[in-house]
DNA sequence: AACCTTATTAGGAATAATTCTTAATAATAT
DNA sequence: ATATTATTAAGAATTATTCCTAATAAGGTT
C-alpha cells in the first residue's frame, strides 16, 4: 500500500508543529474550520506515528498530547495545567547506554517530568482553587 | 472527609502488589470473585494514587498499568504483549539533579524504555504474526 | 490533459474506557 | 450502642477512540 500524501495529513502534521503540544481535541479544534473531520485527525495521527514524525506524549490525569520529531529531548509535564514543555537533558546517550544493557532490546526510551509548569508556579493558589 | 480503610479499598491495594503491573481489567478480573465492583476498583486507584501507595504506568497503544511505590524504580514496556517490567538504572539521582535546575517546581520524574521484552523478543516471529 | 486505480476522506455508527448517580451499607467517633 | 457520613454496588451517562461505507481525490499511466 502505497501512502499518499494528501492535504488532510499535511494539515495534521502542521497542526502539531503550529500548535504547542496540541492534543486531539485542540487539534481537531484548530482543523474544524478547514473542515477535516475527527477521524481523519485520529487516522493522520497513527499514520504519522508510524512514520515516525510525531509522537505522543502521555499525560496522567489529562489528555495526551502530540509533539513532532525534531531534536531529542524530554519534557515536563504539569500537574496543574496538563501541558508540556520542552527541556533539555544530558543524559540521553547515558540512558542508550543503560538501555544496551539491559534484558531487552529496547528501541527507545524517554523521561518524563512532572510537576508545576512555570505560568502554574507563579499562580499556584488561582489554580489550586480552580481545581479542587 | 476523613479517609477510611475499607475492605474493597485493601483488596484493590494488595491485587496491585500481587498481579505483576495489572490492568484494570486484571485487577476488576481478579477482585470479581470477591465482589468487588468495577467503579470501587476505580474509585481507590485514585485514592490509592492520591495516598501515593499506587502509581500508574502508561503504555503506548496498551492499556495503562499499575505498580505500588516501594524502591524506586523504572521500567521496560513491551511493544508487543504491552506488559510492564521493573529495571534498575543507575541514574535517579542524576536526573533528580537535573529536576533542580530548571524552571518548573518538580515532583518527580519517571524513565520509560520501550521495545521488546524478554519473553516476546524470543518469540517475535510468532508474536509478530499474532499482532499484525 | 483525461483516465484509472485505489488510498483516503467525511460523517456517523459502534465500541471501549471512565466517570457519575443513588439508595444502601459499613467504618469510625462518640 | 448509636449516630454520622464516607464508601459501596449497580448500572446509567459520558467521553474517547475506532470502525464502517459510499464518495472523493492523489498520483501514476497513457
Amino acid at each position: 500500500m502505497k501512502r499518499r500524501n494528501t492535504q488532510q495529513k499535511q494539515m495534521v502534521y502542521d497542526s502539531v508543529v503550529m500548535l504547542d503540544h496540541p492534543t486531539v481535541e485542540e487539534i481537531c479544534c484548530y482543523l474544524q474550520q478547514s473542515n477535516v473531520s475527527q477521524s481523519t485527525v485520529y487516522r493522520n495521527l497513527t499514520v504519522l506515528m508510524d512514520e515516525g514524525r510525531i509522537f505522543k506524549i502521555p499525560i496522567d490525569g489529562f489528555a495526551d498530547r502530540y509533539d513532532f520529531t525534531q531534536s531529542r529531548h524530554y519534557h515536563v509535564t504539569c500537574r496543574h495545567c496538563g501541558k508540556a514543555h520542552d527541556i533539555d537533558v544530558a543524559y540521553q546517550s547515558a540512558l542508550d547506554q543503560v538501555a544496551k544493557g539491559l534484558d531487552a532490546s529496547i528501541s527507545g526510551h524517554t523521561v518524563l517530568f512532572y510537576g508545576a509548569c512555570d505560568c502554574c508556579k507563579d499562580n499556584s493558589e488561582h489554580i489550586l482553587t480552580d481545581i479542587l
